[in-house]
DNA sequence: ATAGGGTTAG
């Protein structure tokens, strides 16, 4: 064949790729890419890049590296988009240190990082969700300055999203102030942002203001915006506001999503009115919107806490019917139910039949066990769950302690109950509110003075 | 062809 042939079939090749990426047919696009280097077929940096992106969208991690790697070995030059993409996924797959590594061999193949490559890696240090990650973030956007690369409204977006996540709405509000300052309009995201942060807060008259703002702002509300006051209204139980927000939705020619339906029913089974919650459920279903598994969880933990496991079961044997598959929240509320009701055996058979439906347990289904068993003063099923969550490879979390200790306490084990105080600290994990009620109610009312750093006696911080 | 917002469990 000649060399023109040969051409021809990379572009086919190429063509073969992009049309498997766009038919969502990731996994064809990904044998066609490796078969056409077995064919030495070089593909372009245009078949390429769609191919890491839909494998990032995908959370397929290893395999974008190993696409990476095969254009390098296969001499197709990544591009600034690639990087980018890569530099994605590391950071969704929560692996951030070898995303910022990725910004340094990026310039050796004369590529310079760009807004959006900042913009990723703040975004990344953002939703770790650990202690200290706005400092992190911080240090990004400190860095891209240094670098003469200006932030734009995505950037702030980002940090304002992660000051607000981080129940920090003041230290937002002041990027909100900058980013106007700087001659940068907040958009609908932005807006949504900080309403969202409010709310979770608690803050509704200021989420309603600056649903005001943004209106005479000339920034339209969409759904989302909605969400998020209907969110916040119904948690503060006020379930009427929150209604009228949902009607504000077709009144303003939108349309309310699943999100938007399940935020509401949620709201009616925290607030015990299981009754609206299901007339909104038929509202749901009459619109054209079914349920998801999100849906049936909500409904289900607000059966099992009005103590009516009938129904909840019932719901469950729907769930199958309609072919909604039950996830770990499913599961976890079932458990949580029976625990409860002191059936914490019952509840370990759920743990089971998790594994044999391909679902990983998560620190919430072992806590929720080990509860039920230290409730139940069976200290050591308690144990053996702990032993079997270590093995599963999840190290016992703050939670995990607040568990065993409030355990150890009921049965009068102060002493043992001190040690594992110990080992928490030692571990490097921080007490948190539940900690500390534990050390006072139970241990400290007791006569029992914890042998442990003073600063636990103290007031919490 | 690459970046940002809304719902459920301890």
């Amino acid at each position: 064949m000649s060399i023109v042939g040969f051409g021809y079939c990379s572009i086919i090749a190429d063509m073969l790729v992009l049309a498997y990426v766009k038919n969502s047919k990731t996994g064809l696009a990904l044998e066609a890419f490796e078969r056409a280097g077995d064919y030495g077929f070089r593909l372009s940096i245009s078949s390429c890049n769609p191919l890491l992106n839909a494998l990032v969208k995908e959370n397929e991690i290893g395999k974008v590296e190993d696409v990476y790697k095969e254009m390098i070995r296969r001499r197709v030059a990544p591009n600034v988009i690639s990087f980018n993409t890569v530099i994605h996924g590391f950071c969704k797959a929560g692996k951030l240190q070898k995303a910022v590594d990725l910004i340094e061999d990026m310039r050796s193949w004369g590529c310079s990082p760009s807004v959006i490559t900042y913009n990723t890696v703040i975004d990344g240090y953002c939703k770790m969700g650990k202690a200290g990650k706005m400092y992190k973030a911080d240090a990004i956007l400190k860095e891209m300055v240094s670098k003469k690369i200006q932030p734009n409204v995505v950037t702030f977006n980002i940090l304002i999203d992660g000051f607000c996540k981080d129940d920090n709405c003041s230290a937002a509000m002041r990027l909100f102030k900058e980013m106007k300052r700087q001659d940068l309009s907040p958009n609908v995201i932005t807006y949504n942002s900080l309403i969202n942060g409010f709310c979770n807060e608690g803050k509704t008259e200021e989420a309603s203001a600056l649903l005001d703002e943004m209106q005479d702002a000339n920034v339209k509300p969409n759904v989302v915006t909605y969400n998020a006051l209907i969110n916040g209204f119904c948690k503060i139980g006020m379930l009427k506001e929150a209604r009228e927000f949902f009607d504000d939705i077709t009144d303003h020619g939108l349309i309310a999503s699943i999100v938007t339906y399940n935020t509401l029913i949620d709201g009616y089974c925290k607030s015990r009115k299981m009754e609206d919650a299901l007339v909104m459920r038929d509202l749901m279903l009459e619109n054209g919107v079914s349920s998801n598994t999100c849906t049936y969880n909500c409904l289900i933990t607000g059966f099992c806490k009005d103590g009516n496991r009938v129904e909840a079961s019932k719901l469950l044997d729907e769930m199958e019917e309609k072919g909604v598959r039950a996830d770990i929240v499913t599961y976890n509320v079932l458990i949580g139910a029976l625990c409860r009701d002191s059936e914490s055996r019952k509840a370990l058979r759920l743990l089971d039949e998790m594994f044999e439906m391909g679902l990983k347990p998560s620190h919430v289904t072992y806590n929720t066990l080990m509860d039920g068993f230290c409730r139940e003063g069976n200290l050591k099923a308690a144990s053996n769950v702990r032993m079997r969550m270590e093995r599963e490879g999840r190290r016992a979390n703050v939670v995990t302690y607040n568990v065993l200790i409030k355990g150890l306490c009921g049965k009068g084990k102060l002493q043992e109950a001190n040690k594992l105080l110990n080992e928490m600290l030692e571990k490097g994990l921080i007490p948190n509110r539940v900690t500390y009620d534990i050390v006072r109610d139970e241990m400290m009312d007791k006569g029992f003075i914890p042998d442990i750093d003073g600063h636990l006696c103290n007031s919490p911080p």
